[in-house]
DNA sequence: CCGATTTCCGGGAACGTTCCCGAAAAACTA
DNA sequence: TAGTTTTTCGGGAACGTTCCCGGAAATCGG
């Protein structure tokens, strides 16, 4: 037999489904010696409950969707095992989906998350668009969600973030004490709060230190490596060059630090280059965390359990 | 309504669920106005069909599980991309599973999957252990299954491999060309046949340039960076060096060279490094396929098509 | 104009659970 | 001993689909 119900046991022991029910639930209203007999009854035929008959019963399919930028760096697998980890203990499994940076891809993905009717939705937001009308009205809708680093601050639902602005101002700020003086910083994507809050803190630290920087001195350059590669090519093609590069992560970072190099100069002592890592940096985190397990894992864990009260429905929506 | 029914729009329009199931799916033997009559109200309740209800009638879940030893590199993720969009355009979702090298792990998320009763696996097996037994039992019961890159060849279910031997060949004949006399092999774990065929490539380069080499020369270190450092560590702690590296993979040609590095050795005048690069190498891969994506999405996209294969059950277990 | 076919639709079972309800048997109370 | 409570169990509805079956109109052929 290939998948035996609780009928098939059952009939075997010429009982009914109820009671087979009853046994493997442990119910209280039943004899043990029946629920003994039933229960090895069940092992000898490999019975294995059925879960897409136990989420028709309880309109839930304890699946909560994932969807994140890309996989490759390490970053987001971090945050993905934390919410693994999370969830399981209480039953869910994890859809996980790329949306590759892509606006059209991320919202293709949420939907197909919602026809195959999850109980949540964890999201990291894509470099792309900034359309985000559809997430709040399915939030309004009921459906309980969590936003994790990149965000943006007119989303409703809760969110899961860094305290992107205080580690940044102490990066830049760092910079300044190894006496440089003309930082550039290559940002992110200006819908998403991450890269807004990161340029607050690149310019109060050179404001602090009395510092000029002009509008050439933020650019906006995206979030992978080749993105990173090209913006410093273009920059390395001006007059003035730049003695320090501030980086929103560290694949723009690698990618600036290659095109620094392939120019034949030198990094760090002709320019230096940092770049916005996303780790190990547990005491900037919000809310705050103290643990010695890495920090992605962290994120994704609290992400998770945020979830979790919402799904029991008498959550204060702290965001 | 939160979710509505078949039901609910049947009773709106005083007809019955036949008739409703038979517009969405849109049936033969129906009405063409009460049809659009029909969809009209599904759009406006907002009705979406539920998987979970059709899943329990088609005794499918209409889920896929993958199991992968990381997504750090590049590597998996770009395979589990070619896989997702496979499946997609057949309605299958994918389960995706870590199970961080380790062989305890790898056997609760199989176990995870199976009760979720997932209709397919596709796994890549972790650096531990060589008990594969179960797999076998699993595939004989009928569960379709496939196996890419990291496998064993006692494993029973169809495999997608690269065509390691030829391309390792390849790689140490490079470095033998360029000069190099004592090249040493950090390899992978002996029980998969990915690390045994690129061991034989390894000693089949030696041996036709009549090169030595000893059972040293041979090291099993694993597959991660910290693997390729410790082992390299030690390597240079020895009087005799070699002058080349042939790495299992990438990662772990990364962690040998940051070790010869720290030793204040260069690379490559003083050794030399070359990994196994899993990328770009499409014309030696097994069974052939030639295509401008690149080659990790077409291991996914032909471990999935075989898996579907399967699960028409005319299968022929090429393997 | 009558029998046969086609078109269209509703009823209801099935998928595998859970859970409510009621009933039989056993145990207890007075 | 009769009534009450407890223990134990089976019946059957419900979750939301799909699909088979049969029946009522409507259309067709001669």
């Amino acid at each position: 037999m290939k998948h035996p119900t609780l009928k098939d046991i059952a009939q075997a022991l010429h009982t009914s489904v109820s009671t087979v029910s009853r046994a493997m639930n442990d119910a209280h209203d039943i004899n043990k010696e029946t629920k003994e007999r039933i229960l090895k009854k069940a092992r000898e035929l490999g019975y294995k409950p059925n879960p897409i008959a136990r989420s028709l019963h309880n309109r839930k399919s304890f699946q909560i969707g994932v969807i994140v930028p890309e996989l490759y760096s390490e970053f987001f697998p971090e945050v993905i095992e934390g919410v693994q980890e999370t969830v399981q203990e209480e039953g869910y499994q994890l859809l996980i989906m790329q949306s590759n940076e892509q606006f059209k891809t991320e919202l293709e993905n949420v939907k197909r998350l919602e026809e195959h009717w999850v109980d949540g939705l964890i999201i990291s937001l894509s470099g792309e668009g900034e359309n985000i009308e559809y997430y709040n009205e399915l939030y309004a809708s009921g459906m309980p969600m969590v936003f994790f680093n990149r965000v943006n601050e007119k989303l409703e639902a809760p969110k899961v973030v860094f305290n992107d602005f205080k580690w940044s101002y102490l990066a830049v700020e760092h910079l300044i004490k190894q006496g440089r003086q003309r930082i550039v910083h290559l940002a992110g994507y200006k819908h998403l709060s991450l890269t807004r809050e990161r340029i607050r803190g690149y310019e109060k630290a050179l404001n602090k230190f009395h510092l000029e920087y002009d509008s050439g001195c933020i650019i906006e350059t995206g979030f992978s490596r080749n993105q990173g590669l090209e913006t410093m090519n273009e920059l390395l093609e001006q007059e003035v060059l730049p003695d320090a590069i501030f980086a929103v992560n560290d694949s723009v970072a690698l990618g600036a630090i290659k095109a620094i190099k392939n120019k034949g100069l030198d990094v760090p002592n002709d320019i230096a280059v940092v770049g916005f890592t996303e780790s190990q940096i547990a005491d900037y985190l919000e809310p705050t965390l103290t643990s010695v397990k890495p920090i992605e894992t962290l994120i994704g864990a609290t992400a998770a359990n945020w979830l979790a009260i919402q799904n029991a429905q008498d959550a204060v929506a702290t965001n």
